[in-house]
DNA sequence: AAGATACTTAGCTAAATAGCTAAGTATTGA
DNA sequence: TCAATACTTAGCTATTTAGCTAAGTATCTT
């Protein structure tokens, strides 16, 4: 039997994940951030919105724990962290595995009728 | 390098799955029809919540691809969608290689550090 | 010290979302 | 045929979200 992964404590952080993540402009700040930290003018400058627009959207992603930023001086340096997006994976992960699961069952199931009615 | 999977032309494909994943009603109704088809009523059930709320939550299901549903004399029955859920694991785990990638580069790097500094 | 830079806060608007009730339609079972 | 079942439609409300402008604060740079 599969069982979930973690998961029901944290319901409402899957919840802020995806949600998160529902949105274009939120989706390439992630893109880009995987390939190592960036500042919030760096992350900004190729989204043709006002700053203050763009700074909720990086509050969105913080809020939702996909996204740390620490600001030193005058400048505040964004990072991804892994953790949320690997527990995206695993409930994606497990949705799969119990499809495969039941694909195997409906598989051997038809077999079964296919041996006794030929 | 690694590419993006098919993607640009999709966006808003990921935007709606993302979406219509962000809530935990309707991230149960994946879980459960990942085990087979069910009717709006089976599906609706443990959901406390009125009919035609609930019903909402699956056109937001269906209107994202996630779902796909057909209707048989007064029974509408449900069954999940392989495809759209599919391409979210890909953006996932595109983001997860460029990520691990950077990583090896960066412990590559402190190796070099390490071997021309001891 | 003054001006430029890099955010940050406040406050507004329009549109989307989640919930409800009430009432309607189409099938099926008695 | 009549009542129950299984949705379906219509319409209302409250909250959240994405966008904007204007103005403010804190750090550099010169």
């Amino acid at each position: 039997m599969i069982l979930p992964p973690i998961l029901h404590p944290m319901q409402s952080q899957l919840d802020s994940s995806f949600s998160a993540l529902s949105d274009p402009t939120r989706r390439a700040v992630i893109e880009r951030l995987v390939n190592g930290p960036a500042s919030v003018s760096d992350l900004a400058s190729p989204h043709d919105m006002a700053l203050p627009t763009f700074m909720r959207h990086l509050k969105v992603l913080e809020d939702s724990g996909l996204v740390r930023s620490v600001k030193k001086g005058r400048v505040r340096t964004c990072h991804i962290e892994a953790a949320p997006l690997m527990e995206l994976q695993g409930w994606l992960e497990w949705q799969r595995r119990v499809w495969d699961q039941r694909l195997d069952r409906l598989t051997t199931l038809a077999e079964h009728i296919n041996r006794n009615t030929s």
